[in-house]
RNA sequence: GGCGGUAUCGUCUAGGGGACUAGGACACGGCCCUCUCAAGGCUGGAACACGGGUUCGAAUCCCGUUACCGCUACCA
């Protein structure tokens, strides 16, 4: 059983982004500590220094950090950890659980080309094992290479795995394995059960491609004289068409989703759904929630697809959801990214930002939408979306009417809100006898006011634009309008 | 090939022998609300891979088959 301080770990090899795949298998590690008053810990895995970078390193690091995956302790790098990996191979050779293997790379490609030529399947035949002591101590100082090889005894391997039950495998399926090659360094099997023994790690989650590796870490724990601790394997995420997620399905780094607008917490959320269940029908999440709910017991089996489609209602919901601070917060950057601004001048119309915001987010899934849709408020000039002119202003001399109409009984107004602008609209339209006809008024004015067909309601377009620049866009308006005249067809 | 894993609507899932004419959510269609677009409400179509058992009774348990996925390196 677990021990009551649990301590868990996400360990990913740092050869290129943070895959959304990982960034779920390190969210249930973190839940898991969190729920259960635990540890979560990081560690990079960057033994292969061909593969690993530091630009990766860092983008894994932010990407956790975007998602407020926060980590207990210092980062370990494996690569830091060498001369106790090397110091545990030395254990096993001396405690007889592993031996020298004197077989070169092209001696056992060959062999291994031969088997499957026969259509056999290759295992390594244990010919090291079989020299006697004086023959290994001769090649050991005549200076030949070795590998050390891990001896699996007879027998079986089970564990009981937290989301699949008990898994077992015959021993006679897993050859002597490789623990440290000729030139000194761990194969993975071992660099991993070394350092999760340092580390006290006590709940091994992990994508399910490692469960064909946890026998022969069983066995490295058992020859380490280890205590095994509780492996979990997560299931993998697949793209669309059910195939393991790749670049060819988009988007696969958590950091393309922030650049796309989505909420960290939405994603959270997103990813939480996508392998686990709270029951009771309960879908929309607060970090704190899914904390709390968080159960193993709930944790797929199976394999899940990445539906773009809910996250980005997921997304929409957790709009709803989060503060108006938060959400200047989050969309700042791109707010200023698009141009409205500086960050400060932004800021400096914070009451201003947040209203306007709160108008949008309703109608909006994305960050990105969002911004897209504040072109009209933020702007000074804005575009007129010809689809939209064309449709709504095709009646010039309604059109006309309704522009200078409302120029007419907008001006004297004495207070600018929503209840003096709809009563003004309201004898408008009375005026011009469409009190049974809103959408012949209105649309036109949308038009005129922002450029476009849609936008929030009529009254807070008028609010948020205030007075003076709501005005300006319908004297603009008018003056295309005769600009644009003479075009009868 | 060998070994291991998985199998409920298109997708995410509820379900853990009778409460199942299988529930919810996304997506899709319809209706309502409505100045547009959203949001919201209501509503429709849509699934237990197949075959055998066990049982009075199986989506639920067992065994096969099939399909898909993973591993099978001196990669991680």
């Amino acid at each position: 059983m677990a021990p009551s301080v649990p301590r868990l770990r996400f360990a990913p090899s740092p050869t290129g982004y943070l895959h959304v795949g990982g960034a779920r298998t390190a969210l249930f590690n973190w839940l898991y500590a969190r729920k259960f008053g635990g540890q979560f810990l990081l560690r990079v895995e960057d033994t292969d220094k061909a593969r690993s970078t530091e630009e990766s390193t860092r983008a894994i690091f932010e990407g956790l950090q975007w998602l407020g995956l926060e980590w207990d302790e210092p980062v370990v790098h494996q690569g830091a950890n060498l001369e106790r990996h090397r110091a545990d191979a030395q254990r096993m050779l001396a405690n007889g659980t592993a031996y020298r293997c004197f077989c070169t790379q092209e001696e056992l490609a060959q062999r291994r080309a031969a088997a499957e030529a026969a259509g056999a399947a290759f295992k390594y035949d244990r010919r090291c094992d079989r020299l006697d002591r004086v023959e290994v101590e001769r090649r050991v100082a005549a200076g030949m290479p070795f590998t050390v090889r891990f001896r699996v005894p007879e027998g079986s391997t089970s564990w009981d795995d937290l989301v699949h039950g008990t898994i077992a495998f015959l021993n006679k399926d897993i050859e002597d394995f490789i623990v440290l090659r000729t030139d000194g360094t761990p194969i993975y099997n071992l660099a991993v059960v070394s350092d999760d023994i340092a580390m006290a790690i006590t709940v091994v989650m992990r994508g399910d491609d490692h469960i064909s590796n946890t026998p022969k870490q069983i066995q490295l724990y058992r020859a380490l004289g280890a205590e095994l601790p509780v492996f979990a394997h997560l299931p993998m995420i697949h793209g669309m068409d059910g195939k393991k997620l790749s670049k060819r399905h988009g988007a696969t780094a958590v950091g393309d989703y922030q650049h796309l607008g989505i909420l960290p917490s939405a994603m959270m959320n997103f990813l939480a759904l996508l392998g686990w269940a709270p029951g009771n029908d309960i879908e929309v999440m607060s970090r704190e929630q899914m904390i709390e709910l968080f159960d193993p017991s709930g944790l797929q089996k199976r394999a899940a697809i990445f539906d773009l489609k809910k996250l980005e209602w997921m997304n929409g919901q957790h709009l709803a959801l989060i503060s108006p601070d938060e959400l200047l917060q989050r969309a700042l950057p791109a707010l200023v990214a698009a141009g409205y601004g500086s960050a400060e001048e932004i800021m400096a119309r914070r009451e201003w930002v947040f209203s306007l915001l709160e108008l949008l987010k309703v109608r909006s899934r994305t960050i990105d939408e969002i911004v897209w849709q504040a072109a009209p408020y933020f702007n000074e000039q804005i575009e007129l979306d010809a689809e939209a002119v064309r449709k709504q202003w095709k009646d010039r001399a309604l059109t006309e009417a309704i522009l200078r109409g409302a120029l007419e009984v907008l001006s004297p107004l004495t207070e600018w809100n929503l209840t003096s602008t709809e009563a003004a609209l309201n004898q408008l339209a009375a005026r011009l006898d469409l009190v049974e006809k809103p959408g012949k008024l209105y649309q036109p004015l949308r038009v005129a006011l922002t450029g476009r067909a849609v936008s929030p309601g009529i009254f807070e377009v008028l609010v948020v634009l205030g007075r003076k620049r709501a005005q300006q866009r319908l004297e603009a308006a008018l003056l295309r309008l005769r600009q644009d005249e003479p075009t009868p067809d």
